[in-house]
DNA sequence: CGCCCCCTTGAGCCGGGTCAATTTGGGTGG
DNA sequence: CCACCCAAATTGACCCGGCTCAAGGGGGCG
């Protein structure tokens, strides 16, 4: 199975039996276009959805209207187990497609059932976990750093993560406006920052594309250490620890 | 049991006798001096900690030295659960006391026991759930936002945070270096913007102290919405949920 | 009694924001 | 195939919040 999503839970310690249970529940799938809402802020929702094809971002809309990304969901990621764990915690935050997505459902009656396999449940954790490890880097990177450091790491986060469910493009599918409401920065200067990774020929020239060419450099203006990623070292630990629970 | 602790066990959803188990693990104590490491950066560790009095945050250190604070330590808050769960992660991030601390030791030998139960498994998820709440709320607050409005922000969290676990007092123990090392801003221009929410009256006149006077302008300024803390709220869900399990 | 860490204050600079046009393409209906 | 429309990308001018550098105050603790 090397579906981005049979490959993030394989890295999360999904093995066997308890890999094939997962992949059972999540037959039930929904198309969603470009730049449409795989869920409306405000929803309420009854299922979690997994993104299997195409990248989605989930944001948050400011009383002004501006928007702010939280954090973008490639293949094999969840968007809304926050929903499911916390009930009524996360109203207001809406995920919208980037991409056209496949995505996968599961009720969350079905979850429950997921939930008591042991195996399950802690994979379940360390994604949690694994995501309380982006947003502490991107903490320290998006709350002190220059604009170029911040979309740098941005970039080098959103590749890694990609690499780490199968898909190696250097090409990431956002626009301008997406990258500044996720770095927090303006479109205009977002704008200008990329001019100048290209300039370094970091990023390509393609025009209308973010084309990551020089992947050395861009990790190194990022001061990116890879490492909070690197799951099959952070699972080191865990191989034992699966194997101990399966006795 | 009305400790910290065991009012953060209630509120993550951990009843009788699960919480007598997980109270009984945490026997073992240390102390730790205002200013000293509870954890070094760097140290590679065999257990848990979990601060049962006083309040820590734990750091990293950039290349060029200075301390960007990723979060605060209350009591009833675990220390490095990530280093549990995601083993080699996240050495280089090291936690010290900001005031004397007792701290609660839990080998992860033990820790693999509490594990074993269903109840406190689950609650470990949501802890880590609501982690990512936090970093979340953060980041939309860190990222965008005035000084005033982060830092205003970040008080509202870590009293929010303090109440939740019965501590009611109005004062913060940090400096105003901490302060600027947790948003992301020059200690210099913290200053400045404390002086202006002690002119406005959000903060008492003390000197050499934080402390909240008015709680609900605070909360406009910081455009704070409490909800993302609001435990027994999101709640709602899982005391069926944990009932659901104990059948 | 003196040192050291924290808090203050002042001056000047600059990265990034804002506002406002303009260009570029891709998609679309005719 | 062509004229048009709209969202995304660019560019230029100007402004300001927050940073840096530098120099004092205190107050607590050894």
């Amino acid at each position: 199975m090397d579906s981005p999503l049979g490959l993030r839970l394989k890295s999360l310690g999904v093995q066997a039996e308890d890999l094939d249970v997962f992949l059972q529940a999540v037959q039930r799938r929904v198309f969603v276009a470009a730049h449409a809402n795989v869920i409306r802020e405000g929803d309420v929702a009854k299922q979690v959805k997994v993104v299997l094809a195409g990248t989605a971002c989930s944001y948050r809309r400011k009383e002004d209207g501006s928007r702010s990304i939280l954090s973008f969901h490639h293949p094999g990621d969840f968007c809304d187990l926050h929903r499911y764990v916390l009930s009524d915690l996360e109203r207001g935050i809406g995920i919208e497609a980037l991409t056209p997505c496949t995505v996968a459902v599961i009720d969350y009656q079905n979850m429950d059932q997921l939930l008591s396999r042991p195996a399950l449940a802690s994979a379940f954790w360390r994604a949690s976990m694994l995501e309380v490890a982006l947003y502490r880097e991107r903490l320290s990177s998006a709350g002190r750093g220059s604009a170029i450091e911040r979309v740098a790491h941005l970039l080098c986060e959103q590749l890694a993560r990609r690499e780490a469910v199968g898909i190696h493009a250097p090409q990431l599918p956002f626009s301008q406006i997406d990258i500044a409401d996720a770095v927090g920065l303006s479109v205009v200067h977002v704008n200008r920052t990329i001019q100048t990774l290209r300039m370094q020929n970091v990023l390509s020239e393609v025009k209308r594309a973010i084309e990551v060419v020089d992947r050395k450099t861009l990790a190194r203006i990022a001061k990116f250490d890879s490492r909070y990623l690197d799951m099959p070292k952070l699972l080191s630990k865990w191989a034992v620890q699966v194997e101990r629970a399966g006795d």
